[in-house]
DNA sequence: CTTAAAAATAGTAATGATTACTATTTCTAA
DNA sequence: TTAGAAATAGTAATCATTACTATTTTTAAG
């Protein structure tokens, strides 16, 4: 089952491109809607799960039982708002995540291949408010 | 609305401390009704539910899209079998855990109040297999 | 030991995110 | 140009979890 092009990842992946605020499918469903009127709702969960197998976007699981997308497939970590839900991007290099890692591996009768890490906190937005 | 007790809220409890593979809402109905035979999936749910959110329990979303639960409240890492499924506990000081929440807060314009970390890789039953 | 109000339960229906299904349409390589 | 593979739209199904409601338990006070 070879890849073939379609009209619609591409405009979901080129929406999600354009979004810092890891939007759920469902917002990548109402928003690409406006430019591509007829599509389909599973047609955007079809392809957002394809991008993320395919490596190309990034599933979020932040703990409010939807997923979340992220276009940006670097390595950084996520702070979601105990208090508006907002998902955030946090700037840090990458030497804690390998020193987790590793310190794990040391001592563990398995394989630690990596690690998901949220953040919960109040996010800068919220905390100006109070 | 104080709380009242309840045989089933016990038995659930006391089911949940006799295990370490942190088991879903599911298997946690299945095994109290042998010696509970009436009780309601529901009440399983709410209790589960309660329990966590008094914090005598912990909820775990290991990213299956099913919540474990783990009736050992005390700081500590888990594993996730990539191959199994499996959910182990990973014995770790917390001394990564404080560090990370530290390094994160430094240059965070909100506040940053935990994380929560989730290992993937392959446990050692899998491993033993290879 | 009653009893009455609050809380919890059993059983069932509803919810909501996600996936599956299918007839039709779109891609693309020959 | 075309044929077969892949993707889509639209809809139905799935499944974990929550909500609802009549009934039962719990518990504190008389």
């Amino acid at each position: 089952m070879a890849l073939k092009y379609s009209r619609q990842r591409q405009v979901i992946k080129d929406f999600l491109m354009t979004r810092k605020d890891h939007p759920t499918a469902d917002v990548v469903y109402m928003n690409v809607k406006r430019e591509y009127p007829n599509i389909s709702l599973g047609t955007v969960y079809r392809n957002l799960s394809l991008l993320a197998n395919l490596g190309e976007i990034q599933r979020l699981q932040v703990g409010d039982g939807i997923d979340h997308f992220d276009a940006d497939t670097s390595r950084h970590y996520h702070v979601v708002c105990t208090k508006c839900g907002s998902v955030t991007d946090l700037a840090m290099d990458s030497t804690p995540y390998d020193e987790l890692t590793n310190t794990v591996n040391a001592d563990f009768e398995g394989i630690i291949e990596g690690h998901v890490t949220y953040f919960y906190g109040i996010c800068g937005n919220c905390h100006k408010k109070l």
